[in-house]
DNA sequence: ATCTATTTGTACGTATGTATT
DNA sequence: AAATACATACGTACAAATAGA
């Protein structure tokens, strides 16, 4: 990837040098093919071809890193390697594009009442022995009704699980991540308002019991089914997040 | 917000210097309910407050800038200040994720085949005169058919575009980066194998048909009509994107 | 287990650039 | 035009981590 530039080769178009080379140097990844763990110059080398200080050279690793692109190693063989952005990272960048703009538990199931549906007509039939097995762990987590309001919020969230779970076994990778993403933003960052004081044993159990049909569903590879039953349960659980009077908590997701 | 830390309060779990002074900036925009525009620390405080060294906060600095969450600027009155990600830097940061996932353009139209719809039928009745026109406008862009591929591939970057200039009509920020995504993973990554040599006319004159009828819908209220229309308006999209055999171009979206 | 070589990580001092007043 | 206040960049020295002998 040699053929690299002097340091004024191009005015810098209001971009800081640190930018620039971090810049270039996602253009060597593209242009070389580069794959994950392929090895980047070293900072010696680095300096050498940017004519740049060690410092300025630094900074725009930072960026790649921060961005999730690359991953550095201190000792001998270490150095910078191009990373596969992991989804975690994706996740927590795309969060901080919602911090100021207020989301709400409304707008996130406007697009769970589409995409889940979606997502599981789209799984019917495809999901092998394990996944189906993890999967009914996952629901035998919470075969007990919660005695009180703390152990509700965790139910809550090993049911998002569920769906995380199933978003990993799409194959459309979109799909996978925005499914996942929104579970993320829900169990991480929804407070309570108003909980059922005492929990409504009742309403949680309909949860479970959509939870199981689906899987029976998936199982028989009936899309149409699976997809019906994924609807009325994102219903339920979006009229069940209103009457709790849920709301978005502003904070960063970690990383 | 100046109860800071010293540098080795804690033992650092992983995380590189810069990282963590990243983190605990970010830290304080939460803590202290910063907003966009507001003043951070400048770098010689900083160096103060923590007791580490200039580089060592810049490159803390990079990360953020990187992440798009503060811009710098020099000069008096200058510094670093809280900054609202912009809608492009979060598209390229997600673009990032997808660079080794081979995402196709069928992964895409799942998405859009049931996100669109939901849009149109949210938007009926909610488009402001302005709007209407500034989206009539740009059907009028395309009002010849292409006589040539290259023709072709800009009237379905104009169409693209109505796609965001609704998107960007919504109330829901999530509905609205996520259509504003796809299409601009579409136009900008995407490359077509087999062009129809003569254009097809006809195929054209359906997609401006739809497009004109949704305006009207959308004018009149009438969320149903608004949904089938654009429903129909994917199906047939993707059906012609699958004719052309059109391929993803892996690289990094411009920022 | 110790040393050694390699490569990143941190620190500091100085000089330059840039925008405001 | 000049002074000021800030980030930007450079160069060097040394510290820390890791792999291999």
């Amino acid at each position: 990837m040699p053929p690299a530039i002097t340091r004024s080769e191009k005015p810098g178009r209001g971009l800081s040098r640190p930018a620039q080379v971090a810049d270039k140097i996602k253009e060597w990844v593209v242009e070389d093919g580069l794959n994950r763990g392929d090895r980047l110059p070293g900072e010696a080398e680095l300096m050498a071809q940017f004519g740049m200080a060690k410092g300025t050279i630094r900074e725009a690793m930072r960026i790649l890193e921060a961005q999730g692109l690359i991953k550095t190693r201190t000792g001998p063989g270490g150095g910078s390697f191009v990373h596969e952005v992991s989804k975690e990272r994706a996740r927590a960048l795309l969060g901080n594009y919602f911090y100021f703009k207020n989301l709400t538990i409304a707008d996130i199931y406007q697009l769970r009442s589409v995409l889940e549906p979606e997502l599981a007509a789209s799984l019917a039939g495809r999901l092998d022995e394990d996944a189906l097995k993890a999967l009914r762990a996952n629901i035998a987590e919470f075969d007990t009704p919660a005695t009180d309001a703390e152990e509700e919020r965790a139910r809550h969230i090993v049911s998002l699980r569920f769906h995380a779970m199933l978003a990993a076994q799409s194959s459309n990778p979109l799909l996978a991540f925005l499914i996942d993403f929104m579970a993320c933003m829900l169990s991480d960052l929804t407070v309570y308002r108003r909980l059922f004081d005492p929990p409504n044993t009742e309403l949680w159990q309909r949860g479970r019991d959509y939870q199981m049909r689906l899987l029976e569903a998936l199982r028989d590879g009936d899309g149409a089914a699976a997809r019906r039953i994924m609807s009325e349960h994102m219903s339920t659980a979006w009229w069940l997040m209103e009457m709790q009077e849920a709301e978005m908590e502003r904070r960063f997701l970690p990383e």
